[in-house]
DNA sequence: AAACCGGGGGT
DNA sequence: ACCCCAGGTTT
């Protein structure tokens, strides 16, 4: 099959397959841009709503660049992977001064911005630029190895070069955005991780994995490290209708968001110990028998398995110094403030519950 | 090169 | 339980 006629079986198929979606109605650079950054790591049918409520609270990248921390992790909340929103916003402040409000769209240019990496930039690009540089994220390196037989790991060095130079080798220069996001289209809807509709596909006859017998085997995927497992030990400590809230203003997970006050742990800890852990010495009027305690609730990220339990106290008065980052709130403020998800579930499940 | 960074849904 | 998703940054 030559080049030509898989680029336009491609888009033939892409024209009459394609999702209607709210980024696909638009060639403004700074939509394409926040679409791609929402959907970095993140499925479609996530993405949506939180590509909609985004636009619609940062419609431009002026409104972006001059938000706040607590609104913008607050739109981002559930999302996960924090860190782009952020990267966005710094991104956002260098466009108003170096690009003058302009989001570029040339690949160099975007590579410069935080958070714009070879994927992105190479998206933007050719969706809002028509620069014809081709994209390779997990849908692309998928079609390219079972079309073409690449059997390099997808976490190596080779593996990429040869998907990099194939996908270079493909794009469709008269209409690189269109080819890009019909790949990529192809990818997730036919040629899926598992149970691929390879009956449906444009390429079915001349796709080398199909011929071989490999299509289960492709592309070839890295053995994973296990993951570790940790133990999260809130304490809530409430004053009527008031609690104790604090900022994550240390680097790593979560980043900026709020939680409670927190023992973190490798194994399990008796109520005991959980008093000796040097937690109930910062909040001195606080009752040291718990009001309920929780079950344990798992939380999986991609490198780390959380079990938390929930320990509710009662403070005996609410004027005490509270240490740095720490918030007294009213449960009506609550839902100001941006917490993860594990934690919103867990507000959820008691208050329909009834419970402080 | 490897570690880190969230959460959800499909199988 | 495992896979992986329109990846990028940091170390």
């Amino acid at each position: 099959m030559t080049r030509e006629t898989f680029r336009s079986a491609l888009l033939m198929w892409y024209a009459s397959n394609k999702r209607d979606l709210p980024w696909r109605k638009t060639c403004d650079p700074y939509f394409i841009w926040v679409s791609e950054v929402i959907l970095q790591q993140t499925r479609v049918s996530q993405g949506l709503a939180y590509y909609k409520r985004f636009i619609r609270q940062y419609p431009d990248v002026r409104t972006l660049a001059s938000s706040s921390s607590d609104a913008l992790m607050k739109i981002w909340e559930g999302l996960g992977y924090y860190r782009r929103a952020r990267n966005m916003r710094t991104a956002a402040i260098r466009v108003m001064e170096d690009f003058q409000g302009k989001v570029p769209f040339r690949y160099e240019e975007l590579l410069t911005l935080k958070g714009i990496g070879p994927y992105t930039a190479a998206a933007i690009a050719s969706i809002a630029g028509g620069e014809p540089v081709a994209v390779v994220d997990g849908n692309v390196y998928r079609v390219l190895s079972r079309m073409f037989g690449i059997t390099a790991p997808k976490s190596s060095s080779t593996g990429q070069k040869q998907v990099n130079k194939l996908a270079a080798r493909m794009i469709d220069p008269r209409r690189p955005g269109d080819y890009n996001q019909a790949i990529m289209e192809l990818g997730a809807l036919i040629c899926t991780p598992r149970n691929p509709s390879c009956e449906t596909c444009p390429f079915t006859g001349y796709c080398y994995a199909r011929a071989h017998g490999l299509v289960k085997q492709l592309p070839v995927r890295e053995i994973k490290p296990k993951v570790p497992v940790r133990y999260f030990h809130y304490f809530i400590l409430s004053y009527h209708d008031r609690l104790i809230i604090r900022q994550r203003t240390r680097k790593g997970i979560w980043h900026l968001l709020y939680d409670f006050p927190l023992i973190e742990r490798a194994e399990e800890i008796s109520i005991k110990n959980l008093l000796n852990s040097g937690v109930p010495e910062q909040f001195p009027g606080m009752n040291p028998y718990p009001d309920r305690i929780s079950g344990i609730i798992s939380h999986k990220l991609t490198h780390l398995h959380i079990r938390a339990r929930f320990y509710h106290f009662d403070l005996r008065h609410p004027d005490q110094p509270l240490p740095e980052n720490h918030l007294l709130i009213s449960r009506k403020e609550i839902k100001k403030y941006p917490f993860p998800q594990m934690i919103v579930k867990y507000l959820n499940e008691i208050s329909l519950n009834n419970h402080r």
